[in-house]
DNA sequence: ACCTGAACACCGTTCAAGT
DNA sequence: ACCTGAACACCGTTCAAGT
């Protein structure tokens, strides 16, 4: 919580940052954002972005974590678990630019390969509790790893719509046995 | 097939480079593959490079697709499918780094794209054929699709090679049937 | 045909100097 | 505390000039 009128300002300023950086992320991709960019964006010299981020790998962690917290607000209130992964699948589908570049500066990046370990486990975590009421005990650590590495894979490649819809449903289909 | 000693000698120098190309890129990734280590390494100048290949991507592309045959080399005379799969993953593995650069780099070059699709599609066609005696033919096609999105996964992130076997073999007994 | 060396435009990062 | 402007070392790419 901010405790001062300063802290607030830093914060809104942080923000003013990570909205353009997610936005060039979204539009251009890993390639399309440097420190310049994000500065002439907000009509600052390239320094100035250093004053809140220590690095562009920092930044373009940042600017990655938001556009994907962007994607995955609203999630649907629905009951099945199928119909849960298919739609954050959905969403993060639009963002696989985002998602190798992210796989790629982990690489070199200890602040990007954190933000993806979080996000994994984070959506690892939540796939389980998904999966829980649908699949006996002993296999809902394997069912859920696996699935997971699927929707990884999915992500990665470049996929027609279509056919990724297919592909998921035939494996969820496989493993937690046909809808009645 | 070279016509005359001027060509071999042009292959030769390729050759060269990309031995130096694919060696870079294994032990330092994509971001330490430059034009000027190339070079440097070679002992030429930078604009040398560019007599051979009309860009970094390109020579990203040829440097990453030998690597990735050079890994495939000498596969093993195994008779079922599931050993085979597994032996490649297990050589894939270990070039995850450059896996994850094509993709990222696929988004911007077509040279890179065209050297990925063509990988993909040569995997998938082996994939395939090493499933056909196992699977009855109507469920081929989509079993060897999600066997292929698995491995993508599995390629795109890092993970223990011993949950990377448990994981794939998992997916293989629940679609093939486990083994007698 | 092949290669060099310099030039160009662009990076990420640092830092003295200002306010 | 925050920002500018210049500097530095490094890119990828191009190209006149050499052999």
């Amino acid at each position: 919580v901010p405790r001062n009128r300063q802290e607030v300002d830093r914060n809104e300023k942080v923000d003013d940052i990570l909205r353009v950086g997610a936005h060039i992320l979204r539009s251009e991709g890993y390639a399309g954002l440097s420190v310049q960019s994000v500065a002439a964006e907000l009509g600052v010299a390239r320094g100035a972005i250093y004053w809140y981020f220590r690095s562009k790998d920092e930044l373009f962690a940042a600017s990655a974590g938001r556009a994907i917290a962007d994607a995955l607000r609203h999630p649907p209130h629905t009951r099945t678990a199928s119909s849960r992964i298919e739609w954050a699948v959905e969403r993060l589908a639009d963002l696989q630019p985002i998602h190798t570049a992210l796989q790629e500066r982990a690489r070199y990046s200890l602040a990007v390969a954190a933000l993806l370990a979080e996000i994994q486990e984070g959506l690892l975590g939540q796939l389980r509790n998904a999966l829980r009421p649908h699949v006996v005990a002993a296999r809902l650590d394997p069912v859920a790893s696996v699935i997971f590495i699927h929707v990884q894979g999915t992500l990665s490649m470049q996929m027609a719509p279509r056919d990724r819809r297919r592909h998921l449903r035939f494996l969820l289909d496989e493993l937690l046995g046909a809808p009645p």
